[in-house]
DNA sequence: AAGTATATGAGAACTATTCGCATGTCAAGG
DNA sequence: CCTTGACATGCGAATAGTTCTCATATACTT
């Protein structure tokens, strides 16, 4: 009835692998690891194991909130904490007796557990913040948009921005590219976004460095 | 410098629509009753509004541990328990104090909050594992495998076990389909994961009432 | 060693969420 | 009022993380 667990090499090499972490390592980052031990691995095996390795109780499943699932080699109970910047995870300890629930407030739940989680910054992301002066609230684009791709339309407007000596609107820009005023000022937008172009004045647009350093 | 919000139809439809709600929906429960409204609303826009409604602090996004994000119309401070098996989820008063950290344990963490969740059977669910006898551990299959596919293979093999008239190892199915008894034996694992056989000795299959529903 | 249950690799599929872009709408100011 | 630009929308496509499918390989049991 009950399946038998088999030891496998590759389930071998997971356990051990994420035994020897002292972090909270997320399925594809203990892949990354795993692979140089076993070049020929899948992913799929990595997440099947970590599964049913928790379902075994050798380790545990980590669910935090709204993020990548990570793995944890020890078992017991205890609480985490993770950094709200860099996603970085740590053990924790409270001070507080567990929290219980005020009984008759269960309303006919059977409440079989519950999970504590803080949440912050690391101290190497408080360390950054204070180097930088945080301009803005999106002063750092997310690490896939280092390259923003542009569609023809926004490189055609941006560049007429690079020609321009001080901000311009969006008019001049129709008119020095051929496109509609609408378009012009939908890819302002867009590009604004992106950070390519900045809006010194209401209404009048300049290339950023940022933007000029994509065009050439 | 910041962004004016305008309140707009939708928005304002959506807002309306989270507060009539007792319970804490996903964006897509919410998109569904909204889409009667405003058929023409697009889910993005749903998605969309939420966030920027909760940025604005007029509702609160619910990350909870590993699953879909749900929404809440009560801006304030407090916890939720959630149904493990159903993934409701409802408002819960703890009695004891907030949890705070042993200070000398803050490892060099600002923290900047905590979050507490209880987790358990709901009083509907709790219902219905009375009546069963819980045979097994899958005994329902995910909602969207309702009429699971069948490859071509699986078919054969599990017409020969229709026709059967009890239990039979892989080799006589093997026999009677003319497939490999390798390709068998996986199909019928298969088989079993999607309920239409079970093995009610070890190496012995036979098609369940779910199996024969889905030949017919 | 044979035979079966269980596990694997590879890639497709899935789901929840976000993004890109053309288009629509609102509100302020001429 | 009419134009304009900021803000929003609908739609479809893209993304990320994870799970599934199936042929094949491997580990137990006998
Ligand atoms: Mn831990
Ligand atoms: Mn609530
Ligand atoms: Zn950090
Ligand atoms: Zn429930």
């Amino acid at each position: 009835m009950n399946r038998t667990l088999r030891m496998t090499h590759q389930r071998e090499i997971i356990l051990a692998e994420l035994q020897r972490s002292k972090t909270h390592p997320t399925a594809d980052e203990l892949y990354e690891r795993i692979k140089k031990k076993l070049p020929r691995v899948s992913l799929a095996t990595v997440y099947r194991n970590l599964e049913i390795l928790s379902e075994a109780g050798l380790i545990k499943k980590l669910e935090i909130s709204g993020r990548q699932k990570r793995f944890d080699w020890d078992p017991g109970e205890h609480d985490h904490v993770y950094c709200v910047r860099c996603q970085r995870v740590d053990n924790i300890e409270t001070d507080a007796p567990a929290p219980s629930v005020a009984s008759a407030q269960e309303q006919g739940y059977r409440i079989t557990g519950c999970r504590i989680e803080f949440f912050g910054l690391c101290p190497k992301c408080l360390q950054q913040q204070k180097n930088k002066p945080s301009k803005g609230e999106r002063a750092m684009a997310c690490p896939s948009c280092t390259t923003p791709t542009l569609s023809e339309t926004q490189r055609q407007v941006l560049e007429a921005l690079a020609n321009t000596s001080e901000a311009c609107g969006s008019k001049e820009l129709a008119a020095a590219t051929g496109l509609e005023s609408k378009q012009v000022s939908c890819q302002l937008t867009a590009l604004k976004n992106k950070g390519l172009v900045d809006s010194p004045i209401r209404c009048k647009y300049a290339i950023t460095e940022q933007g000029k350093s994509i065009l050439s």
